[in-house]
DNA sequence: CTAACATATGAATAGCTGCTCATATGTTCA
DNA sequence: TGAACATATGAGCAGCTATTCATATGTTAG
C-alpha cells in the first residue's frame, strides 16, 4: 500500500463517517442528557413511574420547569406519558437509557 | 407492605438516586456529546489519530474552532494528544466512547 | 355548572456556548 | 537568529437554553 497524504486521509476519513445529518441528530439526542435537571428526572424514573408533581418534589424544581423538561424528553422519545385522571404519569420509554447512563457513570468514575 | 403516599415516594426515590454532584458531573460529561462539531471530531478519530489541520479539513471548520473543541474533549478525558514536531496528533482516550456513540445511534435509528 | 387541583404552555430573561478574528506560543529548518 | 508553519488561546458576539411567572387547558368531585 502507498503512503497516505493529507488529502487522502481527509477523504477516506470523511467516507468512513456517518452522514452529517445523522451526526447532527446524534448530537441532538445527547444534548438531552447534557442537562442536570433532565438527568435527575430520568434517574428518578428508573425506580418507577411518577407524576409531575412528584418529580418536581424529587428534583426540587418548579412544576413548570419539570413540565417543560418532560416535553423535551418526550420529543426525543425518552419518556412516555400515561394519563390517569388529573395526573400524568411519566415513565422511561427505553432500556437503552439505563445503559447509556451507566456507561457515562463508568467513565466519570475513572 | 403498606401503600406509599406521596412523600414516601419522594423520599425513597431520592434515596435511590446518585448524589446531585455525581449527576451534575454526568450531565457535564454528556454535554460534550451534545454538539455536532465535537461529535464529528470524535467520529473522525474512530479511524485513526489525526492532527489538528486534518481534523479541521474533515469537519470543514476553522482550525481555531477545532482547537477550542479539542480542548473541551481533552478536559473531559475523551481524547489525548501526542506532539510530533510541529504537529499535535489527537486520538480517542477510551473505548467507552465508541459504545456510547453506538448506543446513541441505535436509539435514533428506531 | 363551579371550585379545586394537576398539568401544559407562552413570554421574558439571564446565563451559557460555539464560532470567528486576531494574536500568542511552540517547533523546525535554513 | 529569523522565517514559515502548526497549534493554542483570549476577546467579542450572536444564538441558544433553562428557568420562572403568569396563565391556559384539562380533569374530577360536589
Amino acid at each position: 500500500m502507498a503512503d497516505h497524504n493529507h488529502s487522502d486521509i481527509v477523504e477516506s476519513t470523511r467516507n468512513s463517517m456517518p452522514s452529517a445529518d445523522t451526526l447532527f441528530e446524534l448530537a441532538d439526542f445527547f444534548k438531552v442528557f447534557g442537562d442536570s435537571t433532565r438527568i435527575r428526572i430520568m434517574c428518578a424514573l428508573f425506580e418507577r413511574e411518577l407524576n409531575v408533581c412528584c418529580i418536581a418534589d424529587i428534583v426540587g424544581m418548579e412544576q413548570s420547569t419539570v413540565s417543560h423538561q418532560l416535553r423535551v424528553l418526550r420529543q426525543e422519545n425518552l419518556v412516555k406519558v400515561r394519563r390517569d385522571g388529573k395526573q400524568s404519569y411519566y415513565s422511561l420509554e427505553d432500556e437503552h437509557i439505563k445503559l447509556i447512563f451507566e456507561m457515562g457513570l463508568e467513565h466519570i468514575m475513572e
